[in-house]
DNA sequence: CAAAAAAATGCACACGTGCTCAATGCTTTA
DNA sequence: TAAAGCATTGAGCACGTGTGCATTTTTTTG
């Protein structure tokens, strides 16, 4: 056999049909006669045909390939993510081509530019906020664009997003619940838009509140950062209790907490995390936090693919807490 | 602006050249005078063009994609490989159509099919093994495919796997080390070819030195079936060493016998575990471990990706003991 | 300045597919 | 049986690109 694919031409000259034939046989609703369809069928398993869908993309313009770009994919957050967002899509008959930004959130646009490229019928963009020309190159080239917890002004944009500044809240209430006099709130120094929200929210609910609170951030979003974290802020004896935007970051703050600074948890120290990520509930930590939905916000990307028109721009998706054991009953 | 991407065909219109031009202007190493270049660019700027690289796939029978295949990609595990792995393609500019088999072992062959209507250039398979039918059709296709961690009896097939066997002995010597009379080898239920290597070589290596093993196998690779193995195993108050063939399962058998059995480690018990993925080295845990090297399993990778001919089909990565706190000195 | 060499340019084809349009064959109706 | 209706078929165009080939323009050489 040569090298290479089988062509529609040569599935038609050896069923001996015409090569509009062989395309009616794999067009659904076509019409074709159920003898020829059998002699196409058969001529095509023989030789092993394939549609080549990059011929049928460039023919009707309709590509199939729906951009995925991200940053961080390793992260237990993201890979969640990621992997019930390719099998959504998957199912849904669409196919996945992901561009992975390395770490810089302003590589992301150089990779939307390159996903335009492929035709791409749509974006969804998990992390990293892609510039103002970038969104309106989208619209112009009638690229859907979709933001996964990135809140941009413009009307022209899906966005899909947890409720941060709700889940702050329910996490100042769980620390005052907890007794807390005074608070730490620890974010990363990379300062995503939704930890910024998240860190906001729940300054002010404290503020109302009258418990003291103090910010730290630095670092990448990591376990590390959080270890850090702790490192440096329980040195303040008075802390007795933390507010960590991420997981990753409270479960490193847990770590340092318990190991370093000797705290005991929640007796000495009440700790919330955000984001419900599998490792919150190892044994271990037993993390009280806010989860995200991540099976709710692949649905509404999803969706929001789908939509003829883009009715709904932005969904706010709904958070809840989850109680363990790391905060003061 | 009308709806739709911009062609070369308009582009040559506005500069007031021929569609070659464009088309030349845009192929590094073709003959074009800078006259005509500039005002190529500047047409192509105004309108935004972007090659349609699925034309020119179509053209030169080059897509320039590679087709990437697995599945539980939110395993720290997979989703560090996947990681690197994308950046690592994106790097030497290849795009990277990842197919997510949700769960199942058996969904991979259509979808390697689905992949070849794509004309991927190269199928990286993460997981699973793909049926012997797949495997011809893609030497029949000149499509080059890749398997990670999986090795399976054929020439014309690359295999890049990390060195179980020399781990398990590893882990059988470390065992040994600290003095073990009765240890427990456990895997999951779903016995990856990976995971009997593992295994079976541990369990040899243990036979030789006279040690007694009992093996535990059961539900998926996770930190809830690692769980489970301890509260079962460890009722036998005899065993007092574990080798945990993933650092996911290892976890888990970890807090269990903290936890629920009531296990000092490593003074009751040594536990070591496999991969080296990062949150074995969290202080919680800081599970002694046999690691894989993800940066030279994807180097390995993407250079049997670009190698001209096939010439070396099997490449083997070594392993390395990392020392932590869990088996006893 | 003339001739030769080199560079630049446009035309036309190929890539593999879906779909329109006219033509053909088959079935139903009067 | 003839006419009309309908399902089936094949030819040919379009999609957007890269490139070989012949032609024209520019540069170099003697």
């Amino acid at each position: 056999m040569a090298r290479g694919f089988v062509t529609a031409e040569e599935v038609a000259k050896r069923a001996g049909v015409s090569r509009s034939a062989v395309s009616r046989t794999f067009t659904p609703g076509a019409s074709v006669s159920q003898a020829v369809r059998r002699k196409v069928l058969k001529a095509a398993r023989e030789l092993g045909y394939r549609v080549n869908r990059l011929a049928q993309g460039l023919n009707n313009d309709r590509s199939n390939l729906i951009g995925v770009v991200g940053a961080n994919l390793s992260t237990p957050f993201h890979a969640k993510q990621l992997d019930l967002l390719s099998i959504g899509l998957l199912r849904r008959g669409l196919q996945c081509l992901l561009l992975n930004a390395a770490d810089a959130r302003k590589d992301i646009a150089p990779l939307i530019e390159l996903l335009f490229e492929f035709r791409a019928q749509a974006i969804i963009v998990l992390s990293g906020d892609p510039p103002e020309s970038i969104v309106d190159q989208c619209i112009a080239n009638g690229v859907r664009l979709i933001l996964i917890n990135q809140k941009i002004d413009r009307t022209d944009t899906s966005m899909v997003l947890s409720d941060d500044s709700r889940g702050a809240d329910l996490a100042a209430l769980r620390l005052i619940e907890a007794r807390c006099k005074k608070v730490a709130v620890i974010s990363s120094g990379s300062q995503t838009p939704a930890q910024v929200r998240r860190t906001t929210a729940f300054k002010q609910k404290m503020a109302t509140a009258g418990v003291e609170v103090v910010a730290w951030s630095g670092g990448t979003t990591s376990y590390e950062s959080g270890y850090q974290a702790g490192c440096e802020l329980l040195v303040d004896e008075a802390i007795d209790g933390a507010f960590c935007v991420t997981d990753l970051l409270a479960l490193g703050f847990l770590d340092a907490a318990r190991t370093e600074m000797h705290r005991r948890v929640p007796a000495d120290l009440s700790v919330v995390g955000f984001d419900d990520i599998p490792q919150a509930g190892w044994k271990s930590y037993e993390l009280t936090t806010v989860a995200q939905s991540f099976s709710a916000l692949t649905e509404r990307v999803l969706e929001a693919l789908e939509a003829d028109e883009m009715e709904t721009r932005l969904q706010v998706v709904p958070v809840a807490m989850v109680e363990r054991k790391t905060a003061r009953r």
